[in-house]
RNA sequence: GGCCCCGUCGUCUAGCGGUUAGGACACUGGCCUUUCACGCCAGCGACACGGGUUCGAGUCCCGUCGGGGUCACCA
């Protein structure tokens, strides 16, 4: 099997969604997977709507996903002489003819096969018709009319379509530049592709294409369409891959969840990176297509955090914290890797690891106490235990680690005579300022002394002694 | 409307003629526990419908219904 070259052809004109972002995916997959290429071409021969923002934009999210293309992406308004010479081939071996007809004329016809339910397709009355020296044309592709076109795809099956529905498109405008139809098949020849991976929705393109193929007398490439992704419409949804990184999620667990999406590998759930590449295969790539499930997208990035190194972890929060109140923080804070660690099973994006870490880096006397908890937990009698515990701790700090402080909080309640559950949650509050959070050992090993004895001490200061 | 594709729990899916139709998210209950999570256990919950083929159909065929795509001098 020669090697395989697959390409991901985004056009510039708005962001990548998560739809784009799974069709490079899995052209992405499946190149690592058989050790082929994996080719990147920007189709920005719409210059109305195509822009260098978005080109960036595009490359940019594809980094973020390490996706990475392996040849120096193709940029198709570069290629404009090759198109024309592909154009001239064509003409020169007269499967091309001019078309004279008007925009109006068309709209006028399509509009009356309308007005009479029937279906349109244009009818040929320029094939064969006399040159008309000075006056505009377009150059028509003349398609077979008996017989059908087949197409083996590698994830739709065997498609068979009908000759006499295949319309002699139009594969360049007045003013002679290509369409889209034609150059896809120039370009992806260009570039050696072997396998057309994309969205279904250009799977009634394909034989149009194929025909072109042949016209042109170039190899056809294997056709793969994916199914398509429901409901991509509102919000978070809609948005760019930049929205997901903003709002903290992992490139390694986007990239599990929009697998999943349509592909599966037996029961499997979660994927690193490389277990993707090594078990994705086109065969197993559904038919159906799917609808986003936003909750599970949550869950799984949570899987993917808990499975982040906590060194690795760190490093992708801190600028979540810069954007939560800490412009300061850097990598070499000493309470962030402690915090992270504790923190890795109690969120679900960076953002809210972010938010729930913030009590860790506020000062100790700026600390916010929720006042709910504060009513509940920071009674008189609570008071009067945490300032003993605080008086206790702070004569015991020559063993501060979570195994030290632990030994430190048992005894002294074995010396006041109370149980745990009498102290957790006042204390928790304390140190917190809420009535949730990570082990109280582990919080105050991460806090340190000084801090911790602060603010048990400061949170009971409105109980006057 | 023509053509094409699709149809298993609410959602993502396993299944490839014989299964108590399995897993995951969400939801409910329980366990663990100093709280919240994590984790573990249990529960809820599906083969769109109708005909065939077959000893036997979620699996094969046809029809109906439903969903999607596409019918540009866009890509």
């Amino acid at each position: 099997m020669p090697q395989v070259r697959v390409r991901f052809a985004p056009s510039p004109t708005g962001v990548l969604h998560l739809g784009g972002a799974r069709t490079a995916l899995f052209n992405y997959l499946f190149a690592r997977h058989t050790g082929g290429q994996f080719l990147l071409r920007i189709e920005d021969t719409d210059k109305e709507r195509s822009t260098e923002a978005f080109t960036q934009a595009i490359l940019e999210d594809m980094a973020w996903m390490g996706m990475r293309s392996d040849e120096e992406p193709v940029v198709q308004s570069s290629r404009l002489s090759a198109h024309r010479e592909a154009l001239q081939q064509l003409i020169d071996s007269g499967k091309v003819y001019k078309c004279y007809c008007t925009p109006e004329e068309r709209e006028a016809a399509r509009q009356k096969a309308e007005a009479e339910k029937t279906s349109y397709q244009y009818d040929r009355r320029c094939l064969g018709k006399p040159e008309q020296p000075g006056v505009p044309f377009v150059w028509r592709f003349q398609m077979p009319t008996e017989g059908e076109t087949v197409v083996d795809d590698l994830v739709q099956g065997r498609v068979v379509t009908p000759n006499s529905e295949l319309e002699d498109l139009v594969i360049a405008r007045q003013d002679g530049s290509p369409l889209y139809n034609f150059v896809v098949v120039i370009d992806d020849a260009f570039m050696g592709i072997t396998h057309v991976v994309r969205g279904k929705d250009h799977l009634s393109n394909t034989p149009k294409q194929v025909q072109i193929y042949r016209a042109l007398g170039y190899p056809e490439p294997v056709f793969a369409h994916l199914p398509l992704i429901l409901g991509l419409s509102k919000r978070l949804r809609s948005a760019g891959l930049g929205a997901y990184r903003d709002a903290g999620y992992l490139p390694s667990a986007v990239s599990n969840y929009i697998a999943r999406l349509g592909w599966s590998h037996g029961d499997q759930e979660i994927f690193t990176e490389e277990e993707l590449i090594e078990k994705f295969d086109l065969a197993d790539v559904n038919r159906a297509e799917g609808a986003l499930n936003l909750d599970k997208m949550a869950w799984l990035n949570q899987q993917h955090i808990q499975m982040t190194p906590p060194e690795q972890l760190a490093a992708l929060l801190v600028p979540f914290l810069q954007k939560a109140g800490f412009p300061e923080m850097s990598l070499d804070h000493p309470r962030l890797l402690p915090a992270v660690a504790t923190m890795r099973a109690r969120a679900s994006t960076l953002v809210e690891m972010a938010e729930n870490c913030r009590f860790y880096f506020v000062d100790d006397d700026a600390l916010e106490i929720d006042e709910a908890a504060k009513g509940k937990h920071l009674t008189q009698e609570a008071c009067a235990h945490l300032r003993a515990l605080a008086d206790a701790l702070a004569s015991t700090t020559e063993d501060w680690t979570e195994a030290g402080i632990e030994t430190a909080v048992r005894q002294f309640i074995a010396a006041q005579n109370l149980q745990l559950k009498h102290i957790a949650q006042p204390c928790r509050v304390a140190l917190v300022g809420a009535p949730k959070g990570p082990g109280l050992y582990e919080t105050m090993a991460v806090l340190g002394p000084a801090s911790s004895v602060a603010r048990l001490r400061l949170a009971c200061s409105h109980h006057n002694p």
